[in-house]
DNA sequence: GCCG
DNA sequence: CAGTACG
DNA sequence: CGGCCGATACTG
């Protein structure tokens, strides 16, 4: 399968959130079928590009911004990304004139005649496991507390690099055994490298015992597991003397006024989140959801993504993925769903909030997106690019 | 922490 | 706007 | 040194 052979695509693409990581699934996508793909960057040659994909949604200026040049100077196609989902569900290079970009709608839609997919036609994609599976998990679990701990510490700058780490290591296709491995991948520097051979060679971080130590930190890295608190909040409150997550549930029915309602929600109910949630129950939560999704749109698409799609015999929450044009479905089914209590945040594509089926409250993440868009936002969700 |  | 959360 | 993932997205 090779039928994007001589396609150079360049990625400015950015959809419904997960920005970086979705153009990094098409990159991966063009790459197994031949074609050649790079994220956009400012290293990027244009004169050997073929498509530029651009988000559908940015300005004609923002881009000139970004690629440095005026568009009427670019030699390449401009298209959205639509042209990229296309192309790979339908495994054809797709005829790009139909999907030039253009910043205002009525332009668009003059040059963009039906092109969509057909949603009961839409093949299902391939999903590659490969790429889902963490080979280094004995790497990126050490390395994963200790980015916890800068990110409790505010140390933005470490917390993002090791991210940086973690996602590269996540994403090798081999078991590292030795640090010559990883000699002059990007991120890895001496201090990460002499890290990792520690880990190689004792299976813990010296490092990581000296922050045990130290009160603040190990006060502030338990309030932070509670939805809705962050470092600021969990600093302001060891302040106050509130060491414990149940002396924060005793002080928030004292206080509730201090917290925000998202807040005032992951505190009271943190105990039941923090439960494992069987494999049974998230089909039962979902079964729920689907119905309740079908009963608006026959045609959706509806899959249970995250650590459940991953294997795990007991899951963190439910993760859901909807494929559909209704760009209200997700409110209908939110409101009308009986199994949802609490709603903790809320959009057209996007709800992250509380539902309960059996004893316990349980987080439920419900995505929903465009039919064409659909395989894509399920491989996202499962590949777990951030942690 | 890493990178320019 | 800052804070927080999601992948 | 200074900046760091997302022209994220929501809440209050």
């Amino acid at each position: 399968m090779d039928f994007c052979k001589g396609v150079n695509i360049a990625i400015v693409c950015k959809v419904f959130g997960f920005t970086g990581a979705s153009a990094e699934v098409i990159k991966i996508k063009f790459e197994k079928y031949g074609g050649r793909a790079e994220i956009y960057s400012d290293k990027t040659n244009l004169n050997q590009i073929s498509h530029i994909i651009v988000p559908s949604k940015i300005t004609e200026n923002a881009l000139e911004k970004i690629l440095n040049k005026k568009l009427s100077d670019l030699k390449c196609y401009i298209v959205n990304e639509e042209w990229a989902y296309n192309t790979i569900i339908k495994k054809q290079v797709q005829n790009p004139s139909f999907y030039i970009w253009s910043e205002t709608p009525s332009q668009a839609q003059k040059r963009k005649p039906q092109t969509i997919c057909q949603v009961e036609k839409l093949p299902k994609l391939n999903l590659n496991f490969q790429s889902t599976q963490n080979l280094n998990y004995h790497l990126t679990k050490e390395i994963e507390k200790l980015k916890n701990l800068y990110e409790v510490l505010g140390d933005k700058g470490r917390s993002i690099t090791y991210s940086n780490i973690i996602r590269s290591l996540r994403l090798l296709p081999f078991k590292v055994e030795n640090t010559k491995q990883l000699e002059g991948m990007e991120n890895f520097g001496k201090k990460t490298l002499n890290k990792i051979k520690e880990i190689l060679e004792k299976g813990t971080l010296e490092r990581l015992k000296s922050f045990r130590q130290n009160e603040r930190l190990q006060v502030m890295e338990s309030l932070t597991q509670v939805h809705g608190v962050g470092n600021d909040l969990a600093y302001f409150l060891y302040k106050k003397g509130i060491l414990t997550i149940s002396s924060l549930q005793n002080y928030a029915i004292i206080n509730p006024g201090e917290f925000t309602k998202t807040q005032l929600i992951g505190i009271e109910l943190h105990n039941e989140f923090s439960s494992k949630i069987s494999r049974d129950e998230v089909e039962n939560i979902s079964q729920t959801i689907k119905s309740q999704v079908f009963a608006y749109d026959k045609e959706a698409f509806f899959e249970i993504c995250g650590s459940y799609r991953r294997g795990r015999e007991l899951c963190g929450d439910v993760d859901i993925v909807i494929g559909t044009n209704d760009t209200d479905l997700l409110y209908k089914v939110v409101e009308n769903c009986s199994i949802i209590t609490h709603v903790l945040s809320l959009s057209g594509h996007k709800f992250i909030g509380v539902g309960k089926i059996q004893d316990l409250h349980r987080r439920i993440d419900i995505y929903c997106v465009k039919p064409n868009e659909f395989w894509f936002a399920v491989q996202l969700i499962i590949i777990d690019f951030y942690d």
